[in-house]
DNA sequence: ATAAATGCAAACGCTTTGCAAGTTT
DNA sequence: AAACTTGCAAAGCGTTTGCATTTAT
């Protein structure tokens, strides 16, 4: 396990106020992959006052800093994550919504070597795979 | 090689008015990920009237009907090309934002097993990768 | 003390939409 | 003729920003 996100922001010197340690603080506990809105709200119960301009500016500096991974799976809203967390990509059910991680080791090392077939060094990916549930046997 | 989007269009019903047409014509004469704003341009050389919401009303139908495909490639701008081309994956040259295809039989292969191992079907995925050209022995 | 962060509200940029007028079938 | 599409301008929506005030260092 790496260094707490806390710790990271830390390490970079930016300046801890009550604002962006209760973002941070809301980040550390999320496992999932909040949109901005979101982050507002969890982090509205810690601290009441907290604004969601604040907020969008933690998260865009948390990201910029490379502190924080930026997604957008579709849906128009930025999500973020701990961009210290194991790497991964992601599954989305189209019905539900729910998102799904995974990593598969074959696929990074593929994608790789496609990138230096065309004559370019990998410097980050974007997968996301879209499906539905696989129907058991007995219905449907 | 598949039908045209017009044809596909007009198997579909949808009302074919000059503007349409017009920006079907110009996604048909496109061989990249033109943005609204750059398929708009590309239309008024055709009917310089053309108005940029029929254009965004139209790539909006035309991409429900499942004939368009939408990619964001990071920029927030919604990019389309016919749905019908080869399918491809795309790399981004983050030095220069120009976007080659390719295409992996064995990667379309492995995700479509990832996504049976969690328990889906896989309907779709959205793979970019992002890398800088390599640079050549001699220089840098 | 000073440089930086906050909250508010206004502004932004892309996209959508209400409506009157014009087109397609 | 009826149903739909267009252009315009206004509204929507997520995000950013100017500014006066507050806060961390």
């Amino acid at each position: 396990m790496s260094e707490s996100l806390l710790k990271r922001c830390q390490s970079v010197g930016i300046r801890l106020t009550e604002q962006r340690r209760v973002v941070i603080r809301v980040l550390e506990n999320s496992a999932d992959h909040p949109n901005v809105v979101e982050v507002h709200v969890r982090a509205l119960q810690i601290d009441p006052q907290i604004s969601i301009a604040t907020v969008y500016r933690t998260v865009k500096l948390l990201e910029e800093l490379g502190l924080l991974e930026k997604y957008d799976f579709g849906d128009g809203l930025s999500r973020y994550e701990d961009a210290e967390r194991e790497h991964h990509d992601h599954l989305i059910d189209i019905k539900s919504g729910q998102v799904f991680e995974f990593c598969n080791e074959q696929l990074e090392t593929l994608q790789v070597g496609i990138a230096k077939r065309l004559g370019f060094e990998l410097r980050g990916h974007r997968l996301e795979l879209y499906g539905v549930p696989l129907k058991k046997k007995q219905n449907e």
